[in-house]
DNA sequence: ACTTTTCACGAAACCGGTTTCGGCAACTCA
DNA sequence: TGAGTTGCCGAAACCGGTTTCGTGAAAAGT
């Protein structure tokens, strides 16, 4: 049934270690003999074994991606994109992308141990940096192959990729303060994810670098859902001192905080400003349209796999990190500022009354133009 | 560095023979011994090597999923549930899942045939079956086994798992009828695919059953994108005999209906209705909600990885097929009909004038509450 | 014409496991 | 006590490749 490189050699009457050779290009096979080999193997249709060859070589040609499939609701949006990039560039080397998933943190430490000794994959692309990760210390250990895609401590020791975060959030907050805003808020992430402290600081860079007036900034962790951001901004926009404007760590949050700011009858965009991060598909479909920074991660996925693949075959290879920008997307969601804090509180505070004669109004017009 | 079963049974001063035998739980080895040689294995952290193990027994231990990312839009939304699905329903027999990517249709043949050859996966999941799958009929040739995530004609042959797609689009339109819509469209989306045909077949059952009154029905095809179904729904709601219903084979060109609906100024689920199919995660953050059928990809992918695993492991093993159902998600986007198609002509006619009017009582309105 | 080099290939070791086979020692039974 | 079992393990073959080594024949050099 399958045909083995000493079907081929007997086929050819040749021995198989010449087969090996002659596919394997090397210089001591007449170029007669590779051409036969060559032209028998097409018509047999035989290819080398992938599990015998990489006996010998001690390579799977594979590469491992380790998910946390349930407790982090973040995790959900960005992977397919990451997936196909990282699947597309290695695959010009012939190499495949293995995909398990953990259910829990120590389980994803431990799939990651033994992927790696039982040379089922040949190095590692880490989504989520943590602080202090634990897949990477364990990995170290092992002296396996691994491509951050994020950033951590003691960073020239690894390869990685990501985005310029503090950047991205520097830019929005600059924004959100051109824009008039000086009451903001930063709902965080996963707080032991790298990323979140990126992105705080971002953020605080960002009102430090504003000279002109006093801004009040208030920090929260851990938002990373729509409930979360719902709850939190509706928290917020009822207190003294509401914020006016919303900077993001997440996209899902953001629209959570959307959803809040419309739930109190306020126009997002105008009376209070949102900004998100990552430019999921949804971010395009609430009304108004989130503003957030968009990021491909398709090339990162690209990006992190020619890293892997430069580690895996050169030996002794350099490390090296790569810091790239996403784009703002400009939507709905933020725009000059209408209100002060104090102003929003009140007008927050008069909402209910005014709706009541306004839905009245409101039935009026409709009925008027009915007839 | 790296652990051996050489290595193991050297610090034991046995035969490797011992040693893998004592792992591989067979009788002939002493309870004494086998304890001695699992806990030395796990002392120095010894593994087998999945790939020495692999040329013996023939067998990879992975399973393979072949995705083509660029191409058709639909593909994403989907995948990463479905993915997390089988990945943890292998994970118990210590199977891991191989992800590639293709660029082209003839690309992603050729892929599955030279990762089954190169015995880099033991089987494949196949998702998005077309009508006389190239795919199939290559892995039938080399015996592989199979698990269809759609069906197929000749579905007896294969093990396959899918959602009852005709009684959902049966039931979508029985709700509409019931809803007094008598004008229906029905989008379809990839015609290639086989889930099409079950579509339009549901949606085609449901008028047939229904005798009260004569029903009238347009299908368009290919319609997979949001602009797609914008495009499409203008252009209809623009004609003289609009469908008040819209019953779309796919939640990304429902989504782009409802932005239609609205661009002509019309209230979706009011004035037009529309139903979708998938439940992907922008239907929550339309306006209205798109009213949907969500389909558990989670367990889709469980399910297909549990049907591989038996094909792989239990030889000669009877192939099966499982049809369950997605359930309805009743947001907004859908109701009681208003007007009838001519009505709806009519309507979307002439309001242009009466928006004007409306603009401006709204414009009072907003100045009066203002003061 | 004889030696030396080059060319092309076969033979065999090797990679890290699994599995078969055979045999020694202890144990059972007549 | 001797023959037949049984338990336990080592030796070796094997899986399908890769790679090293050695060698015979042809080509090149003197």
């Amino acid at each position: 049934m399958k045909v083995t490189i000493q079907d081929l050699a007997d086929h050819l009457g040749i021995s198989k270690g010449t087969v090996s050779r002659a596919l394997r290009g090397y210089a001591d096979v007449s170029a007669s003999t590779v051409a036969r080999v060559q032209q028998a193997a097409k018509k047999l249709g035989y290819q080398p074994s992938a599990v015998a060859q990489g006996i010998k070589t001690g390579l799977a040609r594979s590469v491992g991606l380790i998910l946390l499939p349930k407790s982090r609701a973040a995790s959900r949006p960005f992977l397919m994109q990451f997936i196909n990039g990282i699947s597309t560039s290695i695959a010009k080397q012939g190499y495949t992308l293995t995909v398990a998933t953990a259910q829990s943190d120590a389980e994803m430490v431990e799939l990651h141990r033994d992927l790696f000794v039982q040379r089922k994959v040949d190095g590692f692309i880490l989504p989520r940096t943590m602080h202090d990760d634990p897949r990477i210390q364990i990995l170290d250990q092992l002296k396996a192959p691994l491509v951050l895609y994020g950033q951590t401590e003691n960073l020239t020791q690894y390869s990685w990729f990501d985005i310029n975060q503090v950047e991205c959030f520097r830019r929005a907050t600059a924004r959100l303060l051109a824009f008039g805003h000086r009451h903001l808020a930063f709902l965080g992430g996963d707080a032991p994810l790298f990323y979140n402290s990126l992105r705080r600081k971002g953020v605080e860079l960002g009102i430090q670098e504003f000279e002109r007036e006093e801004v009040q900034l208030q920090i929260f962790e851990n938002i990373t859902t729509v409930p979360d951001g719902l709850e939190c901004a509706i928290r917020l926009l009822k207190s003294p001192q509401p914020p006016t404007g919303f900077l993001c760590a997440l996209d899902l949050s953001a629209l959570g905080v959307i959803r809040a700011i419309k739930q109190l009858e306020l126009i997002p965009g105008e009376h209070v400003s949102v900004i998100g991060y990552e430019g999921i598909p949804e971010g395009d479909f609430s009304e108004p349209g989130l503003t957030t920074f968009e990021v491909d991660q398709y090339e990162a996925g690209f990006q992190c796999g020619v890293k892997l693949m430069q580690l895996i075959h050169e030996k002794g290879a350099k490390v090296s990190g790569t810091l790239t920008m996403a784009v703002l997307l400009e939507r709905g969601s933020d725009g000059p500022v209408r209100f002060t804090s104090t102003e929003l509180a009140t007008f927050i505070r008069n909402r209910k009354r005014l709706l009541s004669s306004q839905e009245k109004l409101h039935r009026m017009t409709e009925k008027s133009l009915r007839n």
